[in-house]
RNA sequence: GGAUGCUUAGCUCAGUUGGUUAGAGCACCUGCUUCACACGCAGGGGGUCACUGGUUCGAGUCCAGUAGCGUCCA
């Protein structure tokens, strides 16, 4: 067997056993109908994209539900993929174009679409890689692409699903447009950004009575041109002779437009009017459709002023046409004021540019399923971890708006629509559309395509990805699915992914679910998954979000260079609470690896200890274990071991993933490392307890390997051969199953070995003691003394229980000797309680003054205690109504603390 | 404006149905190259639990309000 390095390098090791297990097809998930299947679907990165500290949690976390439920025991398959991420992708490779000198216009569509083709074999997908480099075991062989073509087959046959039931349908209404995309966005995609600008106080001159000025507040001067009618509230009593009167138009062409009386006219902003201009904000196009007014399109698609504005904004970015539209105003006299303002601005969140509310049209989505997906949440069909999530995705159900699906773009699933050539496609009645001799909608095409034109636009890229988690899975194409194991697979069981596109996915997925499932199917078989896990957002050490702009985001690459994948995994798991958001400090992540290399040196010294004995099986290691003969160490630190696997059983199963981790490392750093291996040391040198000792030893590793194997797969796998616990050909990530506290329980006592837990409390004593003599020594210089005399006052049942760990604590304590003994009034000696024990000292005279002043101290504070107690008890109302074991609890306090105070006294009157 | 989360040690955070003297990691101080590990060991200091009021025998924990920070929605 190789022996173990001194320190943990994790490089070697982590390329070795990635090698290795794919070589195995360890990830690979299968259909099996002997065990439960479980099944996760990885949230598909933009196939742009490159890994992020977002990715490195989210997908540690799944991750480890997968690793565990593979060492469960159950058909663990964890499948991954990327998302084409239309805007995105199309928008990186028309830069790369740029840089040729190649316009995406001048390619045309097929050729660009060849490039976008070219780019994704090229460099689409790293982030894959680097997921494998962080130990993600999914089944790569099944890795999914949304553009791939049995994926496309799927994502078209549900628009003409959704068509031919209604549900789409195509309209020219106001979107949320991209100047710099040059494409609509669904509302999920516009972000609100606070802005400071101004607010312009135009007036505009009546025409029937010249020098009469109605005043009117607007961010967007430059839009007048637009301006169809002045609105204002038909109760306002300011202007109820104005209304149905012509006003001045002072900018564009020169226009006459009426006063208009609508109600939903704010009177409390600015004067209480209101200039429409339908072409360019969501709330005149309604007031422009009530009173049948035409909406002035101003604007380019691309932001750029048209010849609607006038000759002399004609051909301005909106941006400066907005400067020179207030310096025009100002000459004519028509601005009144100008004044700062704070408003909320509309971005799009891709490009980063302020939107354009825009009159286009476009393919529109009526979501199905609404009240089933809201009734899945609500009744617990589908949990959300944390729960309060589950009332944001309700709310948004309870409000929500059609979906705008089509996008102008190139790089995406094309509209599966024909429309006969020759028809005006801006001028289709809602007649025109649903008569297939005008418009033809299906997954095949016309048969006779010559006489027919395509729908130029493509789907958003969520309505492709709603359809993941079942897509995947060879849906709906019978054959496919089969192959894939959708009936096994399907439902999925677990979603791990960010609160931030809950509304973007979580919940469209839901409905895709629903809608494509049978509906007399239990909805247990309907939900795409069952539990939805959602990360916080990691953020910088200030509390911001972690950006590209801002380069406050490590490169996890690096991260795992300089601590390891599993310093890494585990050092963010322990950072990331659930659901809180997360502030990034890489010391934990060194804690991380630190944590490595304790466990790699624990091992380590196992290894140094003794040969190796039979680990193969559990039943082989308890089978060493020498029960009659253990002390309370031994009781105590497998009585740990239980507890530790319990709390982690319960801490994945709630999915509080750093609990887990917080009970791995208390239990392996302080109560095994600390304390067991540093006791065992004395036991090892005993041939009488040796075997023993090494076994436990064993069981204790070979469980924490295997409780940690989900978190740090790599180093856990390594130990698990290099300490015999599997054979050549085998893997702790595929081969074992791992045991719940009961299960141990069961093998300890197929072996007779019945474990006595109140051997705990006898240890927790010792260790207390220890610790007082270890401080009393560091306190008197004496911390690396190895030959201390050490007397000890006990009574006989105190000093058998001594008696029995001596040789432990004499190495321990540094202590040549450690002999029972009794105090005597004599002012040169003391004693220091330690526990149930004292120690006793001898001091010279300084350090007797010294000692009276701190056990004064100690009286003082213990009386101050007591009196606290005892008025608590003396407290009638506590009495009668506190239940009884919080009343024993104190009883018992007062009379420990009585007896501390006691013992104290009798020191203090020792000392003279 | 509505919703929601947070405020606990110098920092980042735990603290499960209310119950002894509120914990961890890091940082800090002291000592130690002890035959697994200095990526370590031993010892130590450090907290009016944001504020105000209420409920209760008892509040970091429950309720109401206030302030600050954050997020989402409009």
């Amino acid at each position: 067997m190789a022996s173990i390095s001194k320190s943990y390098e994790s490089h070697d090791v982590e390329r070795r056993w990635s090698a290795d297990w794919r070589a195995a097809d360890c990830f690979a998930g299968r259909v099996n109908p002997a065990k439960t299947p479980y099944t996760i679907m990885i949230p598909p990165p933009n196939v742009t994209g490159v890994l992020t500290m977002g990715h490195v949690l989210n997908n540690t976390l799944q991750d480890i539900l997968i690793r565990r439920a593979r060492l469960e025991g159950r058909e663990a398959m964890w499948l991954p993929g990327t998302d084409h991420a239309g805007i995105a992708t199309q928008t990186v490779v028309e830069r790369e174009l740029r840089k040729q000198k190649i316009n995406r216009r001048d390619l045309g569509r097929e050729k660009f679409l060849e490039k976008v083709w070219e780019w994704r074999d090229e460099k689409g997908g790293i982030i894959l890689q680097q997921l494998q480099a962080l130990g993600a075991s999914c089944d790569w062989d099944r890795t999914q692409f949304t553009m791939d073509p049995r994926y496309s087959k799927a994502v078209l046959s549900v628009f003409v699903d959704l068509f031919q039931k209604g549900q789409i349908y195509r309209g020219k209404r106001m979107v949320n447009w991209c100047p710099a995309s040059l494409t609509a966005l669904s509302d999920e995609e516009v972000i609100m950004k606070p802005a400071k600008g101004l607010l312009y106080e135009v007036r505009y001159e009546r025409v029937d009575a010249p020098g009469q000025f109605i005043t009117v507040k607007t961010t967007r001067p430059e839009t007048i041109p637009g301006d169809v009618a002045i609105a204002v509230h038909p109760e306002d009593p300011r202007y109820a002779s104005w209304i149905g009167k012509l006003v001045r138009r002072p900018l564009g062409p020169s226009a006459e437009i009426p006063i208009i009386a609508d109600a939903a006219i704010d009177r409390e902003f600015g004067s209480g009017a209101l200039k429409v201009t339908p072409a360019h904000d969501k709330v005149d196009f309604e007031i422009g459709q009530r009173h049948q007014l035409p909406a002035l399109d101003v604007l380019t698609a691309a932001g750029v002023l048209n010849e609607l504005a006038g000759s002399e904004l004609a051909g301005m970015e909106r941006f400066a046409g907005r400067k020179k539209a207030a310096e025009l105003l100002k000459e004519s006299g028509a601005l009144v004021k100008e004044e700062p303002y704070d408003n909320n601005v509309g971005y799009s969140e891709r490009a980063d540019v302020p939107i354009e509310p825009r009159l286009t049209w476009q393919w529109w989505l009526k979501y199905p399923q609404v009240e089933a997906a809201k009734a899945v949440v609500r009744d617990g069909v589908i949990r959300f971890h944390p729960e309060r999530w589950a009332k944001v995705y309700l709310h948004w159900l309870e409000n929500i708006q059609d979906w705008c699906i089509s996008r102008q773009l190139w790089w995406g699933h094309r509209i599966p629509v024909w429309y006969r050539k020759g028809l005006d496609k801006e001028a289709l009645t809602a007649a025109d559309l649903a008569d297939p001799q005008k418009v033809h909608v299906s997954l095949a095409g016309p048969t006779d395509p010559s006489d027919w034109v395509q729908e130029d636009d493509v789907l958003d890229t969520w309505a492709s990805s709603w359809l993941w988690p079942f897509a995947t899975l060879g849906w709906p194409d019978q054959e496919a699915m089969a192959k894939a194991g959708h009936a096994y697979f399907y439902p999925t069981n677990t979603l791990v992914t960010g609160p931030d596109i809950i509304f973007f996915w979580v919940a469209r997925m839901i409905m895709a679910g629903l809608e494509y499932t049978p509906a007399d199917a239990p909805i247990e078989q309907r939900v795409p998954f069952r539990d939805v896990y959602f990360t916080g957002i990691i953020r910088d050490a200030q509390g911001r979000k972690m950006s590209k702009s801002l380069g406050n985001s490590p490169d996890p690459l690096d991260l795992i260079a300089k601590y390891g994948a599993d310093g890494l995994r585990f050092g963010i798991v322990s950072i990331a609470p659930q659901g809180q958001d997360i502030r990034f400090q890489e010391d934990r992540i060194e804690g991380g690896k630190n944590f490595c290399n304790k466990l790699w040196n624990a091992c380590r010294f196992r290894q140094m200890s003794g040969a190796m004995a039979d680990n193969s099986s559990l039943a082989a290691v308890v089978a060493r274990l020498d029960g009659p003969k253990f002390d309370a160490d031994d009781h105590a630190i497998l009585d740990r071991l239980l507890a530790t696997t319990r709390a982690v059983d319960q801490a994945l199963a709630n999915f509080e993933f750093s609990n887990a981790v917080q009970a791995l490392y208390g239990f392996f750093w302080n109560d095994f490392c600390d304390w067991y291996v540093e006791v065992s040391k004395a036991k090892l040198l005993e041939a009488a307890t040796k075997d023993s000792c090494l076994a436990i030893q064993d069981l204790v590793l070979r469980q924490t390997l295997a409780l940690l194997h989900p978190f740090m797969p790599f180093i856990t796998e390594e130990l698990w051969r290099l300490l015999g616990y599997g054979a050549e050909g085998t893997f702790l990530m595929r081969d074992v199953r791992i045991e719940d506290s009961s299960a141990l329980m069961t093998e300890f006592a197929n072996h007779g070995v019945q474990l006595d837990f109140a051997a705990a409390t006898e240890v927790s004593q010792l260790k207390e003691l220890t610790s007082k003599i270890r401080a009393f020594k560091a306190d008197n210089g004496e911390a690396a003394k190895k030959d201390s005399e050490l007397v000890v006052e006990a009574s006989a049942e105190q000093w058998a229980v001594l008696e029995l760990n001596l040789a432990k604590l004499k190495r321990m304590l540094g202590a040549a000797s450690i002999s029972r003994g009794e105090l005597s009034p004599n002012a040169s000696a003391c004693v220091t309680a330690c526990g149930t024990w004292n120690l006793i000292r001898q001091l010279n005279a300084g350090d007797a003054v010294a000692e009276k002043a701190r056990l004064t101290k100690e009286s003082e504070a213990l009386a101050k205690h007591i009196a606290g107690t005892a008025a608590r008890l003396g407290n009638e109302a506590f009495v009668s109504k506190a239940p009884p074991a919080v009343l024993d609890g104190a009883r018992k306090q007062l009379a420990d603390l009585k007896a501390k105070h006691a013992e104290v006294a009798r020191l203090l009157s020792a000392l003279g």
